[in-house]
DNA sequence: TTACATACATAAGAGAATTATGTATATTTG
DNA sequence: CAAATATACATAATTCTCTTATGTATGTAA
C-alpha cells in the first residue's frame, strides 16, 4: 500500500481475525492470503509479520504448533481461548476506528460487505 | 480511543479533511472539532498535533495566520493550493486502506454516511 | 483561590512498522 | 545446469508517529 503507516495497530487483529476464520495458519501464509485478498494492495512485511506473531504468542492469544512439511519448517498459529475472546474486543475496537475516520472524513463511499 | 495505536497516520489526512471544509482552523479548534464530529471516542492530543501541524507547513500543503483574540494567540492554518490537491490524493489512500481493512476483518457493518 | 478552559509549544520515551540482511530448501526457467 | 524465484523462518538497525509529561500564559467559573 502507499501510505503504509496507515496500518500500524491493526496488524495484530488482522492476523487474529484470519486466524478466528481459518483455524489454524503459518506465518507465510498469513503473508499470502492478505495479498491474495487484498489483490495486492497491502502486503505484510517479514519484518512486520514474525515479530506480532511473536508478541501475541508471549501475550497467550496464540499458541503454535512446529511442523515439517516437505523438509520445510512451518510454525502453525492458532488462538487459544484467551485469544478467542480476545478478537472480539479487537475487532470492536478496529469498527469503532473505522467508524470514526468516516465520520471525520465523510466519504461519499457505502461499504458493503 | 482504547487503542490509539490504530489512528497512526491518519492524523495528518484528518486535519487537512477538517480544514478543507471549514476553510481555516485554529489548533485549539482543531482538537476540539474532533472530540464533538467522534463524541469524544477520539482524541488529538496537543503532542501529536501541534508537530503534525508544524510538519504540514513545513511540507507547504498548509498556511498559517497568526491573529490576537481576545488576548490570546491564535494561529489560523488553511489548505495551500498544493494542499488542496494533495489532500485529494490522501483521502483515496485512506479510502483504499480503510476498504482494505474491511474487505480482511468482513465485519457486518453497512457503513452509510 | 483554585480549578478548569483556552491556546500555544517541545522533549523524552514508547510502539509498530520498514528496510536490510541472514539461513535454508525446493522448484522453475532460460 | 545455473540462476532466479518461491517457500519458510528470523532479527537488527532505523524511521516514523504517537503518548506522556512538562512548560508558558490568559481568562473564567466554582
Amino acid at each position: 500500500m502507499i501510505n503504509s503507516q496507515l496500518y500500524k495497530g491493526s496488524l495484530t487483529t488482522i492476523i487474529m481475525k484470519l486466524l478466528e476464520e481459518n483455524g489454524r495458519m503459518y506465518g507465510y501464509e498469513i503473508t499470502q492470503k492478505v495479498k491474495e485478498i487484498t489483490k495486492g494492495e497491502l502486503k505484510i512485511t517479514e519484518g512486520a509479520l514474525y515479530p506480532a506473531l511473536h508478541k501475541l504468542e508471549a501475550e497467550g492469544v496464540l499458541e503454535v504448533e512446529v511442523e515439517n512439511v516437505d523438509n520445510r519448517l512451518r510454525k502453525y498459529y492458532k488462538l487459544t481461548e484467551k485469544g478467542t475472546s480476545e478478537i472480539v474486543k479487537r475487532l470492536a475496537e478496529l469498527e469503532d476506528f473505522i467508524r470514526n475516520i468516516q465520520t471525520l472524513v465523510q466519504p461519499k463511499l457505502n461499504f458493503k460487505i
